[in-house]
DNA sequence: TTGAATACCTTGTATCGCAAGGTACTAACA
DNA sequence: TGTTAGTACCTTGCGATACAAGGTATTCAA
């Protein structure tokens, strides 16, 4: 039974979304991102994590910034861009859709 | 701005649950589940289809039973095992999580 | 100057959805 | 009997992406 395996797939494609609802509430860099997703309980790899926003930087979702840390080199701050916003407001009514899908499907007599 | 491909991502792992989903309520064939998901607005390809059901075979999720059509070649009426119960247990639990998670991220202050 | 901690990034592998193409069975009709 | 259309099942090749592992760079303290 590998519901582990299904269970991260229906994680997979959460990612990017959760990725963005984090940033709109403020300005993370990779380590917070990380901490911050695992406390919502959605783990997320360094491997997993470097790439993606990159790739939401190349297409004019994400933005940042650069800032000293107290310790240690300096960290980059993703922050969201105004295509950003509207794309995760498309998003949101995305995992609207979602949800009305499951919740028929579990409901359908 | 390729939210298209984003929102395609969040629906592919989902995609697993809600085949499950349907198959709970009764057994059915390739098309039929194609066309009721189309119905709960849920895209599915053939080439996506007959081979997610073959690894839900072979993991023991899935059984089926060949019915004769009035019109057309035997059908393959796909059916949920007890594993197949019993995972889809698992995926109900796995779904409420994500709920709660992208709940949090959303209304976290 | 050396080591530890922190931070950013890349490479290789496996998985999976999808488009396209292929095979097989049935029925209707010339 | 052949042929065509419709239905159903399946495979192949490709692209996207999560993840594990490994690499580079900066900072600070001993």
């Amino acid at each position: 039974m590998n519901t582990d395996n299904t269970k991260s797939q229906m994680r997979k494609g959460m990612l990017e979304y959760c990725i963005m609802l984090l940033l709109r509430q403020q300005p993370c860099y990779a380590n917070d991102i990380i901490q911050r997703l695992h406390e919502a309980e959605m783990i997320v790899m360094e491997g997993t994590l470097y790439p993606l926003l990159s790739r939401l930087k190349r297409d004019g979702l994400l933005g940042y910034e650069w800032r000293e840390s107290t310790q240690g080199p300096p960290r980059k701050y993703y922050v969201l861009t105004d295509d950003g916003h509207k794309a995760l407001a498309q998003l949101d009514a995305s995992w609207e859709e979602i949800q009305r899908t499951v919740y028929f499907l579990k409901n359908e007599k």
